[in-house]
DNA sequence: TTTTTATTTTACAATTTTGTTAAACAAAAA
DNA sequence: TTTTTGTTTAACAAAATTGTAAAATAAAAA
C-alpha cells in the first residue's frame, strides 16, 4: 500500500493550528487555512473531507497533545517542587508559541458539543492532586482545595497570554515589555504558590 | 422627534451579548442573534446597518463596560484591602454571567484591529498600580511589579470560569461541584495576594 | 516503457450567510 | 378620520463559504 505522503495533510492540520491556536483565527475559512497552507482548497477536502473533520482532528489532536503533555509533567520521577517548576517552564513555552488553543478548546466544547473530548486521561491528574494534597499536609503548600492549587497555577500560566492583547492596552505597555514581564512570571508563580518559611 | 422606541434595538444587542459572552458562541450568525431574539433578522440591519457594525457595537460597550467597572472599583474611596475585595465581588459576578466577555474582546481585536478600542481609560488603572507599589513598600503585599499584581488578581479571578467546560472534565467534577468550588474563590484570592503576617 | 495509483487542480454546484428593496403594519400627529 | 413616521416583515439579490465530480499531474509499480 504506497502512499506516496507528499506531507500535505498534516502541513494543512499544522497550519490549521497555527492560525487557530497561534494566531487567534478562531473563526478562520477552509479558504483562508488551504492559502496560509499554500495548498489548493480540494486538497483539504481530500485529506479531511470536510472542514468539519478538520476542525474535529485538530480538536482531538490539541486534546491529546494536552492531555499527555499534563501526564508526563505529573508523573515525572522528581521532586514535588522540580514537578511545578518543570510544569511551569513546558506551559509557558507551550502558552507562549500558541496561546489560543485552550480559547479554541472551549469555544468548540461551547459549540460542536463535549462528545469530542474523550480522549483525556483523568488518572494522572487525579493521582497528582493527591501529591499536592500530600503536600499541604507536609506544609510546603497553604490549605485549600487539591483543585484550587492546580487552577491557580494554570491560571496563573496562561491568562495573561490569553488576554495579552487587552492588557498591553489596559496597562499601556509594548509588546517588548510585555514579553519581560512574562519572562519573570516562572519565578514569580513560584514564590506566590509556595510557603515562604 | 418621536422615537417610538420599542426597545428592539437594544434587545437585539443584548442578545447578541447573551450569546457572545454567555454562551460562548463566539461565531454566532445574524441569523442565530435574531432568532434567539424573536425578532426578523432584517430589523437586525435596520438598526445596525450590518452584522460588523453590530459586533462593534457589542464590542465598544463591552470595552467601555469594563473600563468603567474597573475605574469604579479602582477609585472606590475605601482601604485597599476593601478596594480589592470589592473588585472581586464585582468581576466574580461578571465572569459568572459573562465568562466569555473577555474572550470575545480579544478574539475581535485579533480579527478585526486594534483600532476598536479607543475607549479605554488608562488613567484609573495606572494611578491604581502606584497604590499598589505603595501597599508593597508598606509590607503588605509581596514585592513584585505591580502589573504582575494585577495580572495575578484577574488571571485568578477569571481564567477558571472561561475555563470551565474544559476544567470540569480534567478534574471530572460536576457543575454543582465547580460551582462550589467558584465560591470559595474570593476568600483563597485574598489570601494568596496579601501577605500572611 | 506502460500501467497503476495517489495527489493536485479545475470547474462547477449547493448551501449558507449577509445585505437590499419595497411593501405591510402600527402608533402617534394633524 | 387621514396622514405621517417609525418599525417590522417578506421577498429577493449578492456574496461568501463549503462541497463535489472529473480531469490533469506526477510518482511509483509492473
Amino acid at each position: 500500500m504506497p502512499l506516496k505522503n507528499t506531507g500535505t495533510e498534516s502541513l494543512i492540520k499544522e497550519t490549521a493550528k497555527r492560525l487557530f491556536f497561534a494566531e487567534g483565527k478562531l473563526h478562520a475559512t477552509t479558504q483562508e487555512i488551504a492559502d496560509a497552507a499554500g495548498v489548493n482548497r480540494t486538497s483539504l477536502h481530500y485529506y479531511f473531507r470536510s472542514r468539519d473533520l478538520l476542525l474535529e482532528a485538530v480538536f482531538k489532536e490539541a486534546m491529546q497533545g494536552l492531555s499527555l503533555r499534563l501526564a508526563e509533567c505529573m508523573e515525572a520521577e522528581k521532586p514535588f517542587k522540580e514537578k511545578i517548576e518543570n510544569l511551569i517552564e513546558v506551559f509557558l513555552k507551550d502558552m507562549i508559541a500558541f496561546p489560543y488553543q485552550e480559547t479554541f478548546l472551549v469555544t468548540e466544547i461551547n459549540t460542536l458539543g463535549k462528545e469530542l473530548m474523550g480522549n483525556i486521561q483523568s488518572g494522572p491528574i487525579q493521582t497528582f492532586l493527591k501529591d499536592v494534597r500530600t503536600e499541604m499536609d507536609k506544609g510546603t503548600l497553604e490549605e485549600m482545595d487539591p483543585i484550587h492549587f492546580l487552577m491557580n497555577l494554570f491560571s496563573l500560566l496562561s491568562y495573561p497570554l490569553i488576554m495579552a492583547p487587552l492588557y498591553r492596552q489596559l496597562f499601556q505597555i509594548s509588546v517588548e515589555d510585555f514579553a519581560i514581564l512574562i519572562n519573570q512570571r516562572k519565578e514569580m508563580i513560584l514564590t506566590m504558590l509556595f510557603k515562604k518559611n
